[in-house]
DNA sequence: CAGGATCCTCTTAGATACTG
DNA sequence: CAGTATCTAAGAGGATCCTG
């Protein structure tokens, strides 16, 4: 158990900011930097709900709120202003009355889009097997 | 602005569950479970930093602690038994003295890596990008 | 319609001290 | 060494009311 094939992969995002020397050690500050800062992106409660409506075109405040059940305006409005700073989406006021106000996705939105997808598709795949061992874990340490 | 191509992707997890009849509409619960499941997994401060540093093989306790700076033995407990309870890592206690546990991730877990290693690797490559968006975002709101 | 402003609650996470 | 227990601060998130 445990191959220790995958860690390339770990060792590849390591790289990618500078050579690590040793055959692993710990997190360079920056490493973790970057985990932070995609996780401040979408690591929250709606942020990926968003992006996903606006994968299917530009789309209203009011289309965003009902094709979200469950979010608050309040939560809406912070997170689409969240995600505009940091230049995943764009917000287009026109000036008619009554007013309308239109969210799109940026190219990086889109990029990032897709990596966030994966990982959608990831926990559909394995969601019957994580399942399995939550329940399995529970009752273990319930029995013991 | 706002091409259309990349909705082909979120149309693909939708269709993982079930086949959605509409253009788009709204999201159905079963979808956004799975966004929810998976940022309940790894949207958290320490269980991506945890899993990247299992990547390089069975680790103990305090070696985790070492490698994770910042971590407190609090938030490291909590995030293992959340992370074992969901299946990504194994617990292996060796009844020695002095006493030596040791952390795997399974093959759930080295799954994930990869899938999460690739948003890592997003940020990394977006990071600029995304500063000057902040930079140009928090000036044009503090000018208004 | 598209939010802004307030208030309030619950969860998250850090610090510290203690234990098998 | 590898945790557990307790206390506390900070922030995420919800509900409600109000406005351009």
């Amino acid at each position: 158990m445990c191959v220790e094939g995958d860690d390339v992969a770990a060792k590849n995002v390591r790289a990618r900011v500078r050579d690590v020397p040793g055959p692993c050690a710990r997190w360079d500050d920056e490493d973790a930097d970057f985990i932070r800062e995609v996780l401040d992106l979408v690591g929250d409660k709606w942020s990926v709900l968003i992006i996903g409506t606006l994968a299917d075109g530009p789309t209203r405040y009011s289309d965003l709120a009902a094709a979200i059940p469950g979010i608050s305006q309040r939560m809406l409005t912070l997170t689409l202003k969240h995600l505009q700073r940091n230049g995943l989406l764009t917000r287009t006021a026109y000036p008619e009355v009554p007013p309308r106000v239109e969210y799109c996705l940026t190219g990086l939105g889109r990029s990032l889009l897709s990596t966030v997808l994966a990982l959608a598709g990831w926990s559909a795949d394995h969601h019957a097997e994580i399942r399995r061992h939550q329940a399995a874990f529970d009752s273990a340490t319930a029995t013991d």
